[in-house]
DNA sequence: ATAATAGTTCGACACTTGGCGAAGTATAAT
DNA sequence: ATTATACTTCGCCAAGTGTCGAACTATTAT
């Protein structure tokens, strides 16, 4: 199992990669998992929008989703996950985390964590 | 020196790690610096369009260019530069050295390395 | 000097991609 | 059951990207 991926889907990472908007929310999932309506609060995008980076994200096997009630939450993948995936995810985080941007979104997010999630979503569109 | 790059620089390496052609150009450094005319060997591609490829790791900081008379050698950047942009190389060549693609160019470089440059770049075009 | 070789830059073109809003699905609340 | 919330999927459009060929620069060979 776990065989040595293709060019392709090393692609599939690297393209994931090569965006502002998916580096902010991959950043952002460094705290634990986040749901798409948190990521709103974060990013000023459509929703659709979000949830089509996420997508890419997920198919790049960076992240994992898990949909709970209501919500559905993204988090960094963990072990046993692809160790290419997770050593980019580990490269990106140690580039990026020092970063203006990235900075202030963490410090954006400890609003939105403050905010319960009921309240925050209410304000969803 | 040698700040943390930005957002802005970072997206810079990923973008270029962000497709085919780049990815097997920047592989094929593995083994020392080549010039434009022996990696025009390996891709089917125009001349024109490698020289941008490779304009395009090069001001990502992945490559490093020397022009020695009537040729320009790139070259994986080595110790004095980023190392963000290092690390890159780093996770780039372990995660995809493995796959088919890089490894059929593998083998078609043997063959050009053996060719001296002189005949092998009079058929440049 | 002239011609040839090695690369780069520029303009054009097809294709891809990030963004949005509208419509659809699924779960929760009333 | 109906309504509302949380997403996703789809179609569209503007902007970006990979590719090429033609024209240009720089170095080497004749």
């Amino acid at each position: 199992m776990n065989r040595n991926p293709s060019l392709q889907e090393l692609l599939l990472i690297t393209g994931a990669l090569a965006d502002a908007s998916r580096v902010r929310l991959l950043l952002a999932l460094r705290g634990g998992e986040l749901c798409v309506c948190q990521l709103l609060g974060l990013l000023k995008l459509a929703p659709s929008t979000v949830s089509k980076h996420m997508s890419i994200l997920h198919q790049a096997g960076l992240v994992a989703a898990s949909k709970r009630g209501k919500w559905v939450y993204y988090a960094l993948v963990g072990r046993g996950a692809s160790p290419v995936a997770r050593k980019a995810v580990a490269w990106l985080i140690a580039a990026a985390a020092a970063t203006r941007e990235i900075e202030a979104d963490a410090r954006r997010l400890k609003t939105v964590n403050r905010t319960s999630r009921d309240t925050l979503c209410q304000c969803y569109r």
